[in-house]
DNA sequence: TTCTCGTTCGTTCACGTGCACGATTTTCTT
DNA sequence: AAGAAAATCGTGCACGTGAACGAACGAGAA
C-alpha cells in the first residue's frame, strides 16, 4: 500500500503539498498538483484508515440520534445496531448520544430542540412525517448538519439518506404469504396503523399488488385504521368479526398486535385464522408462539441502525458521500420455529 | 477516555512502564504494576483502537480463507462478507488470501497445503468432515495458527471457533412451514445430501421433530440420498413419485435442487405440490420464481463470512478469544414475493 | 574493591495522516 | 525600484500504541 510519503518522494515534494492535493486543499500550483495526482493514480493511492483514524482523534465529532417509541424493543435493536457499530467505529474518537421521545409530533420537536444543543456534528432521525419535522430537518442540513433518516424516510426533505425497508415488497411478501397459507382462498380483514403514513399504505398496496395478480379467491373484505393502539385494534377485530362473519385471515401492517390478537385468542379457539404481522416484537413473538400469528415480516431494524450510523460516520469523517440515496434492508419472514 | 500517557502520569511512571503492565510483559516490579492496574481500572483504561490499529501496521499479519465449491453462489455471498467486513477492518494493516477448490476431500487437502505455503498467521475454513482434514487442523492449531471454522463445523478438532447456522432450528422451520403450506395434511418425500454429512442429518431430525410433534397427518414416504447431484436428484424424484404415488410434498436438505426441480416441473403441471428447499442459489431462486419451489429456507452466508473474519481479527490482532464457541447465524425464510 | 550480570524502568522510533505555522519565491503596487 | 501582498511549499507537531534500546541501580562473584 502507497502512502503519501512514498508519493512525495516520486513526485520530488514535502508530504504536506501531497496533503494539499490529495484533500483537496488549495495553495498548490497547477503543475504540481497534476503531476501528485497523478502519481497518486498510478500507485493506486487509499488513504490508510489508521491514520486517518488516528488525526481524526482532536475532531472531537458528535453524532445525534433521534428516535421515538420509548421502550419499544424495536428500537432497541435498532439501538443495538447502532452500538455494535459503534464498537467497530469508535476508532475514528466519535462519541454519540441517542434521545427516544414518545411517540407524538409535539413530544419529538421538542426532543430535536434538545438534541441540538448538545452541539452535534450531524443527525440520525427516525421522523414522523410532519411538515413541521420536515421544516425543522431542512432548517438543520441548511446549516451544514448532515441529516440521515432511518426507518421511516421524508423523500422531500433535504435528508441525505435513507435507511429503511421496502414497504411495498413487504406488502407483497404479505400477499405471497397469505396465499401460500391459505391455498388461494380466503376472506382478509386488515388492521392498518394510519391511512396517512406513507409505509403503512404501501404495504397495503403491495398486497393487494400480489392478491389481485394471483389468487382470485382471495377477497379482502374490510380495512381499520388502528394507530398503533391496542384498544382500537381489538375493537376493531369484533366489529369485524360481526360484520363480516365468513372471515378466515387477518392482515396487520403495523402495531395494535396485543389488542388485535387478543381478541383472536378469546373468539376463534375453534376456527383457526391465518394472521400475518409485520416485526417481531413482544406481541408478535408472543402470539407466534400460541399460534394465533401465522408468520411475521421482518425488517431487520438492528442493521437499520448498522447501516444508518456507517453512512453518517463515512460522511462526517471520511468526507464519503451515501452511496445510494436509498439503502433497503432484507425482508426476513418468521414462523414459529425459526424464531 | 483514558491514555496510557495519562495513566503514566498519574501513577508517577513512564508510559513505556504502563505499557509493559497492560500488555502483561515482564520486567515490572511487582508493586509498581499493582499500581498502574489500580489506576488504569479506576480510568477504565480501553485501548484506543486507532492507536492500535496504527501500531499493528508493521505486523504483517496473513489471514488464508479456504473454502470449497468453486463458482458456488453460496460461498460468493460468503466472500462478499469477507470482503465487506475486510474493509471495515483493513486498517490493522493485515491481508489475506481466499482459496476456493472442488468439492472433494482430496482437492481440499491439496488446496490446505497450498495455502500454508503462503505464510498465514490463521486460518478460515469450510472444511470437509473427514479424519484426515481433522488432522491436518489439528496439526496447524499445534503449530501456532488458530483455525475457525465456518458454515460445517468440526467439533472435535481444535479449531478454536465455528460460525454457521443452527441446522436442527433449521430442520424444524422447515417442519414448520410444511405445516402451514399444506394445512397439516400431506405425504413428504424428502432428499438429502448426504446422510453421512452432520448439517443434513440434522436437517431431517428437526423436521421430524416439529412433524411428530404438531402434525399428525403428515406422513414421511421416503428419504433418498443425492449427494448434491443433479442428475441423481432427478432419478430420485421419478423413483419416488412412481413408488409414492400419493406424495404431494417434498423437502431438499440439501443441494441437486436444479435436478430434482427440473423433474417436478416435467412431472406435476397439473397437481401443485409444496416444496421446501435450503439456501437462495441460483436453481433455487429460479424455481422459486417458477412457482416450483414454496420457500427456501436461507443461512446467511454473508453474515457467516462477516463473523469469521471478525473473530480471526480479534483473535490475531487485538489478542482476544472468541466470547462463544459457536455463533448461529439467522434462519431466513424466503418466497418469491420477499426475494 | 572491581567487574559482571540481572532487574527495573525511561527514552526513542515507528506507524500514516491532518493541519497550523512559517519560510521562500513570485507577483503586484506606488 | 523597493516594499507589500499573494502564491507556493516545507517543517513540525499531534493523535495513541507497540516494541527495541539502553541507562541506572543493586546484588553477587572474583
Amino acid at each position: 500500500m502507497a502512502t503519501m510519503q512514498e508519493i512525495a518522494k516520486l513526485a520530488g515534494v514535502s508530504r504536506g503539498t501531497v496533503d494539499r492535493v490529495l484533500n483537496n486543499r488549495d495553495g498548490v500550483n497547477e503543475e504540481t498538483r497534476k503531476k501528485v495526482l497523478e502519481i497518486a493514480e498510478l500507485m493506486d493511492y487509499q488513504p490508510n484508515k489508521a491514520g486517518v483514524a488516528l488525526a481524526a482523534q482532536k475532531k472531537n465529532i458528535k453524532i445525534g440520534i433521534l428516535l421515538y417509541g420509548e421502550g419499544n424493543p424495536f428500537f432497541e435493536d435498532m439501538k443495538q445496531g447502532f452500538i455494535d457499530r459503534y464498537n467497530d467505529l469508535s476508532l475514528y474518537g466519535f462519541s454519540y448520544v441517542i434521545k427516544q421521545s414518545k411517540s407524538h409530533v409535539r413530544e419529538q420537536l421538542v426532543a430535536l430542540d434538545e438534541i441540538l444543543k448538545e452541539d452535534i456534528n450531524g443527525l440520525i432521525i427516525s421522523p414522523f412525517n410532519d411538515e413541521r419535522i420536515i421544516k425543522k430537518i431542512n432548517e438543520i442540513s441548511d446549516a451544514g448538519i448532515p441529516v440521515v433518516t432511518v426507518n421511516t424516510d421524508l423523500p422531500d426533505s433535504k435528508r441525505i439518506a435513507y435507511v429503511g425497508s421496502d414497504t411495498f415488497k413487504g406488502g407483497q411478501t404479505a400477499g405471497g404469504l397469505m396465499g401460500l397459507f391459505t391455498k388461494g382462498k380466503a376472506e382478509v380483514g386488515i388492521i392498518t396503523g394510519s391511512r396517512n403514513v406513507h409505509g403503512h399504505e404501501e404495504r397495503i398496496e403491495g398486497f393487494k399488488n400480489i392478491i389481485s395478480k394471483n389468487y382470485p379467491d382471495i377477497q379482502i373484505e374490510a380495512i381499520e385504521e388502528c394507530h398503533d393502539d391496542d384498544y382500537k385494534a381489538y375493537e376493531a377485530i369484533q366489529r369485524m368479526l360481526i360484520e363480516h362473519p365468513g372471515i378466515t385471515a387477518f392482515y396487520f401492517t403495523a402495531g395494535g398486535i396485543y389488542g388485535g390478537c387478543k381478541s383472536l385468542y378469546q373468539l376463534t379457539q375453534k376456527t383457526p385464522m391465518t394472521v400475518i404481522t409485520f416485526d417481531s416484537l413482544e406481541p408478535n413473538i408472543e402470539y407466534l408462539n400460541k399460534g394465533i400469528i401465522t408468520a411475521t415480516i421482518c425488517q431487520d431494524p438492528y442493521h437499520q441502525g448498522v447501516g444508518a450510523l456507517s453512512i453518517m460516520v463515512d460522511k462526517l469523517i471520511l468526507d464519503k458521500d451515501p452511496e445510494q440515496e436509498k439503502t433497503l434492508t432484507e425482508i426476513n419472514i418468521k414462523i414459529k420455529e425459526s424464531l
